[in-house]
DNA sequence: ACACGTGTTATGCG
DNA sequence: TCGCATAACACGTG
């Protein structure tokens, strides 16, 4: 299920196989993918425009048409998103695979195709593989309510922004208004690495402790990028069913569910209240 | 069979 | 209206 990394990933893949080639066809016949928009209705927009950018902001991504003086294309992954262009493809772990970072390839099944442009070069389509539906491609997507990027934020920024709050911190990251890009994985593992219990009220950190979140979220987030996604985190592996144990210390790990997700963090080293 | 889930958002409540 | 919590969404997977 991706996160910021893995959406990065596609955006990157978008820009280097999408970017320059002209809309030939559209298929957007899934009416809950491409809702609100009727069937055609992406069609119709894009087909004789060119694609001339790939941008990202957190988890959303889009492709600016005729360097602007076309309509947007907005793809999002949800939980269970795939880009796939011919061989390449990123977002979403390989289904079935090892989730590894080893070279996607898989576009797996074919009835989870929900959004396609051809293009005029007769080359390989840009495809939106989806098992779970819950992504989406739209228009002129509608990004104000996001924050800053998680990876791009400043200092100061940062901490007026994450500082906040009686919210578990936990919560507060993942706020998609508040810095976007964060998801469940990637909460834990920058967590942890920060040293910092995901269910510290948000306005009990101090500078200090908002800086080193904000780096260990940007150590985090460019690691997962460069190694394949958040699955690459070192933390992630141990978040088993059964007895997690803190890759630092050894600690039997807390499962709890924090800003109503599963969360998994050392009791030992991510203390709260301070000892 | 059944609970769970790496995301988003409408709805409810104080 | 704001801040926060929860349910619902769709559907594959263990």
């Amino acid at each position: 299920m991706p996160e910021l990394p893995e959406v990065e990933r596609a955006r990157a893949l978008i820009e280097e196989r999408a970017v320059g080639r002209t809309v030939a066809a559209v298929d957007d016949a899934d009416g809950y993918v491409c809702r609100p928009h009727g069937p055609g209705e992406i069609a119709d927009a894009l087909v004789g425009r060119t694609f001339t950018a790939a941008y990202r902001v957190g988890k959303s991504m889009w492709v600016e048409t005729d360097g602007g003086s076309g309509p947007d294309l907005g793809l999002h992954l949800g939980m269970a998103g795939r880009i796939v262009i011919g061989e390449e493809s990123g977002g979403d772990p390989v289904y079935g695979g090892s989730g590894g970072s080893q070279a996607d390839h898989t576009e797996g099944n074919p009835a989870w195709r929900r959004f396609t442009v051809e293009f005029e070069d007769g080359g390989p389509p840009l495809v939106l593989f989806d098992k779970r539906r819950l992504g989406r491609a739209v228009l002129d997507p509608d990004l104000s309510h996001l924050g800053p990027d998680a990876e791009e934020i400043s200092r100061d920024d940062f901490r007026a922004r994450v500082g906040k709050g009686d919210a578990p911190l936990k919560a507060r990251i993942m706020d998609q208004s508040v810095i976007a890009g964060v998801g469940n994985l990637l909460a834990d593992e920058a967590l942890w690495r920060a040293h910092l219990s995901p269910i510290r009220p948000a306005a009990s950190l101090d500078d200090a402790e908002l800086d080193r979140l904000r780096v260990a979220l940007r150590a985090a987030t460019r690691r997962a990028i460069k190694l394949g996604g958040v699955h690459t985190g070192e933390l992630i592996p141990h978040r088993n069913r059964k007895d997690g144990i803190c890759p630092s210390c050894g600690a039997e790990m807390v499962r709890e569910t924090v800003g109503g997700r599963t969360t998994w963090w050392c009791p030992v080293e991510q203390p709260w209240p301070l000892p």
